[in-house]
DNA sequence: CCTCAGAAAGCTGTCGACATTATTGTCGAC
DNA sequence: GTCGACAATAATGTCGACAGCTTTCTGAGG
């Protein structure tokens, strides 16, 4: 791996499965569009509409649903012939997207909290940039939505990432991906909980400085429950 | 939902995910000759050669073999053109599905923990039930590995399917069915063994009967954590 | 005996065809 | 006007073909 490149921008690529080119690029278009909202709850996937949108056969559209399905952003119904829609939302499914990333990212934080003083302290300067530049942004005036979302991501996935536990990153990926389609729909309908979710970083990042485990844990499971709540306002 | 049938042995869908008829036939297939071995490690999963043995064509042999690598039991590599094989084993991989079971469940059982009295009897009556049989048949003078292997599973399952938690089951799905593989590997390599997991799920058992979240949560947890350890002996 | 170039073979990526089935629309009877 | 049967339509399941890339085999040269 060179490090050299001053930062290649990586973004996430979406989910673990290698797949060949053609599929990942149906992928990443159907699923940006569901993440957004452009593609709405219970809308049904047509494969040969996406083969004549995207200019690809059917096997790559075929297999961008299925990982879509895995993922939990289509489901198929039917008896026999099965038919793909977009994933419907509910309060419900929020409600357990928000717990399942309170354990997994909580199992995370306490991991990073218990690792040596000096991989902690590489980790924690990661984790204050992600967050400086999200508390700097939800500062100014006029802030980004995209680079609200982008940073708030990107300061959750890096608690993941670096508790250095591949299942733990795999198995988050997904969940987390479902929540991004409520955070980008309602996100940006909530003005006074950007401090609320600062702060709670905030508690975060200083319990895993500390290394106090059990208290990491506690915070980000506090985080993702209130987060949870305040979305459900929007609901 | 119909209670009425006498226990319609529901044999566990393997993972969620609907698919067609043939596909679901060619992923059963090669996904048991992997879990038990008959397929080892690194194989390559040549299409063309399971299109044979299977008897179907192509598409449905590409479907199961992406529905195995989503979870985790297929591998694929390669620059370009990219190669299915099957998932290697390593003490590693086992500790890392060991933990994530540990929190899963352990969560899941927190759960039940926390449910009513009524409800909380009636998930300890099915877990009796299995606990029973399992230990029964443990005390036999020559145990059934396949009883065994069968009931310790159904014991576990049985903990995440009543926790009302779609998204806890779907994900613990084939995060367990990774760790069949090395339980059935290594399992009956392990006479005395089954005495602690046995005194193990009644502790857990216990505590979910009494209403102790924390405990339970415990108890599952170091469950698996000394069934990993009990594995990695013979590793 | 080893090395490297060229040739051959083996697999996968991608596509569209064909068959089958669910769904929708239509028409007639009551 | 409503219901039901039948026909037309639309979408998916499944398959094999073709092309292209990797790997492997072969053989000549050192």
């Amino acid at each position: 791996m060179s490090t050299l490149r001053p930062q290649p921008r990586q973004l996430p690529p979406a989910s673990n499965g290698t797949r060949s080119r053609l599929t990942v690029h149906a992928y990443s278009q159907i699923r940006a569009r569901i993440i957004r909202g452009e593609l709405a709850q219970n809308v049904h996937l047509v494969e040969l509409d996406l083969v004549r949108k995207l200019g690809v056969g059917r096997t790559p559209v075929r297999e961008a649903l299925q990982l879509l399905e895995s993922e939990g952003l289509a489901v198929s119904k039917g008896g026999g012939r099965l038919r793909m829609f977009v994933a419907p939302m509910s309060a419900a499914e929020q409600l357990e997207i928000a717990e399942m990333l309170a354990i997994l990212e909580g199992y995370a934080a306490a991991r990073l909290a218990s690792f040596a003083a000096d991989a902690r302290s590489s980790v924690v300067e990661e984790l204050k940039q992600i967050h400086a530049a999200f508390a700097h942004t939800a500062s100014m005036k006029a802030p980004s939505e995209e680079r609200l979302f982008e940073k708030h991501r990107d300061f959750h996935a890096a608690i993941v990432r670096n508790a250095r536990h591949s299942l733990l990153l795999s198995t988050h990926a997904p969940v987390s991906a479902r929540m991004e389609r409520y955070e980008w729909l309602y996100g940006h309908r909530l003005p006074g909980t950007l401090r609320s979710s600062i702060a709670e970083h905030a508690e975060i990042l200083g319990a895993i400085r500390r290394g106090r485990a059990n208290e990491a844990e506690r915070a980000v499971r506090a985080n993702w429950l209130n987060a949870s709540a305040r979305l459900k306002t929007v609901l």
